[in-house]
DNA sequence: GATTTTTACTGAGGTTACCTCATCATGAGG
DNA sequence: CCTCATGATGAGGTAACCTCAGTAAAAATC
């Protein structure tokens, strides 16, 4: 009825900063808003085929990009509380991606590298984000893509 | 020590989509989510004078936007389930912006209205959200700001 | 070398912002 | 009148975070 309760059966995420709801009146934070929006779903659709939440897929990103390392490491990449971590470590190795391993230097710490299947499905999830990016952002002309990564570049900083 | 568990000691939020970690190879849509980044945290610190939560903010914009209206109506305008606006309704209530009132048309449905004084706060919070805009976006120069609305509304559509 | 302090992870439990399902009026149509 | 649909809400669940307390081990201090 709603829209939102009967599209997406299991979406949890159906929001975070939502859209205008009114086309009129918008500003460019709305609109950005909105372009979020549809991002964060084409992500998640994404991820879909390899049953990961963008939390994992963030997670293994960082641990194929830069090797093994330890799960408080892995926390300060994410920018998240250790105890989160742990949690999300959890989930990646139930699903046979990462495994822990005694650190041999730190008998307190715990080394969390990726499984071969883990360094498999992280590059494989990176080839798709690419696509999926290709597919968002590649209807862009040259000079648009140029002026927006330019601009984006000067709102972060 | 992390950083991220010492910095903001109450930011239930402090990721949705976090940023690249790791500047090299920085792709757009990572650029993008890092402003994003920006934007929810200056959100954010423009609404705490207020002690409402993006959520409430949103609902009271669209109060005072359209008026008065069925808390199913204001659930259809924030994408989220019916049951889940009756908890927003909640907040706003208990903090006097907003008022329940029987409809007269049918005696199932509650309407909502904002008080004076959520009308007031939901104009300040429109003003703040405008010079937060102001200040966010405001750096660029006229033709960026320019590409950036057209650009964002080609990926919005 | 023994004691204190710090550090690394994790168990327990909390919060936020959503959700579904069941319930209870009420309204609408046969 | 009776059945079915609808509007709001109680009850309870989930995801992704959090803090705090505890345990074990390392490091620092005495």
């Amino acid at each position: 009825m709603t829209g939102a309760t009967s599209d997406p059966p299991t979406d949890p995420a159906a929001r975070c900063a939502g859209p205008p709801t009114d086309p009129a009146e918008e500003s460019l934070a709305e609109l950005f808003w909105a372009v979020a929006r549809r991002l964060r779903h084409q992500s998640r659709r994404t991820l879909e085929p390899w049953d990961v939440n963008p939390g994992h897929a963030r997670a293994l990103a960082v641990l194929t990009r830069h090797g093994t390392m330890r799960l408080s490491a892995l926390a300060e990449h994410l920018h998240i509380a250790p105890r989160s971590t742990t949690e999300v470590v959890d989930g990646l190795e139930e699903r046979g991606l990462v495994a822990r391993r005694p650190d041999p230097a730190d008998r307190r710490a715990t080394l969390v590298a990726p499984t071969d299947d883990g360094t498999r499905v992280g590059a494989a999830i990176r080839t798709a984000r690419a696509t999926e990016a290709e597919r968002f952002f590649g209807h862009l002309s040259p000079t648009d893509h140029a002026d927006l990564t330019r601009i984006l570049r000067t709102l972060r900083d």
